[in-house]
DNA sequence: CCAAACTGGTTTCATTTGTAACCATCGAAA
DNA sequence: TTTCGATGGTTACAAATGAAACCAGTTTGG
C-alpha cells in the first residue's frame, strides 16, 4: 500500500516555479524601481533591443506573451514615447514596431545591470553547478516543446 | 567595446520563468479541469494534505504565498467543506486547519494525477539530465536562499 | 467576384493578484 | 498594569491577467 502522499517539497513543477518566481520577483526590482516598467513592458522593451524591428505577434512569441499582455506593453511603451509603431506596406493589419531614441536608451541602460544580476546569481554556483541547471532546464525544454 | 545586448533566448531569469510558467500551466489543467481549484487552493489542498494540520501563517511558509492568497484560498476551500478551522486553545488569533472527508478525498485523488504528470515529464529526460535539473535546482535554491 | 475562414491586434469583462491598511490578540518591557 | 510593538489573519482597493468577443484587413475556394 502506497502512502499516497504527495511531497510538496520535492515536487519538481512546485520547486520549478518557486524558483523562477523568487528570481523573477528579485530581478524584476531592478526594471520596476528604475523605471516602473511591468514584466510584460520590460520584455517587450528587451525584444525590441535585441531585435531591432518586430511585429506584435513576433513580440508574442519570442517572448512567450499572450497577445493581450504584447498589446497592452505596446501602448504603454508607445504612450512613453519609447517606440513607435510603422504599418507594413502590405499588410494594413500589421505594424512595425521598433524602439525610439528614449526606449533604446532605456534598455542600453539596463542591459548591464540584467547581465550583472545574472552574472551574480550564477557567481553562487559551482561550474558544475552551472552547467546543470543549464543542462536540466534544457532538457526540459525539449521535452515540453515536444508535448 | 562590448555589443550591449541581452540575448533574451539564454537568459536564465526568463528561461526559468517561462519554464516554470509552461510546466505549472500543463499541470494547473489538472486541478483546474477536475475541481475548478486555482493553484493557491491547490497548494492548500496539498499542504494539508501532506502535513494534517497547519496554521495559515505555516502553509504560507511551506506553500511560499503571500498570506492574503493562503487567506482567499482558506475561505474557499472552507466553503467547499474541504477544511476546517480549529481556534488554537493559548492563542486565540491562531487558527489550525485540518481537510474533512471531503477535502481528504479530493486530495487523495489528486495524489496520483500529480505523481503521474510528474513521472511522465521526467520520463522524458535521460538519467543523467534528470541528475542535472535536480541539482541545478538545488543550487540556485541555495543561492537564493542565502540572499 | 464574393462569401467564409483566418489572422493581427485591440477591447471588454470577470478573475486573480499585490499592497497596504486594518482588526484582534499577544508578549515584553516599563 | 498599561502601553507599545510584533503577529495571525482578513479586507479594501488598485493593478495585472486571461478568456472571449470583437474589428479590420486578408486569403481561399467556389
Amino acid at each position: 500500500m502506497e502512502p499516497e502522499v504527495l511531497e510538496l517539497e520535492s515536487f519538481l513543477p512546485y520547486r520549478l516555479y518557486r524558483l523562477a518566481d523568487t528570481v523573477s520577483r528579485e530581478f524584476s526590482r531592478i526594471y520596476k524601481e528604475r523605471h516602473g516598467l511591468t514584466r510584460p513592458e520590460w520584455r517587450t522593451l528587451s525584444g525590441l533591443g535585441e531585435r531591432g524591428t518586430m511585429t506584435a505577434t513576433e513580440l508574442g512569441d519570442q517572448s512567450a506573451m499572450h497577445k493581450t499582455k504584447v498589446s497592452r506593453a505596446v501602448a504603454e511603451l508607445e504612450r512613453r514615447r519609447w517606440l513607435t509603431r510603422t504599418p507594413d506596406e502590405n499588410d494594413r493589419r500589421v505594424e512595425h514596431l521598433a524602439l525610439t531614441k528614449a526606449g533604446l536608451a532605456a534598455y542600453r541602460e539596463m542591459v548591464p545591470l540584467a547581465k550583472a544580476f545574472e552574472r551574480e546569481l550564477l557567481a553562487r554556483l559551482s561550474e558544475d553547478e552551472r552547467a546543470a541547471i543549464v543542462k536540466g532546464v534544457v532538457a526540459l525544454e525539449v521535452a515540453l516543446s515536444a508535448l
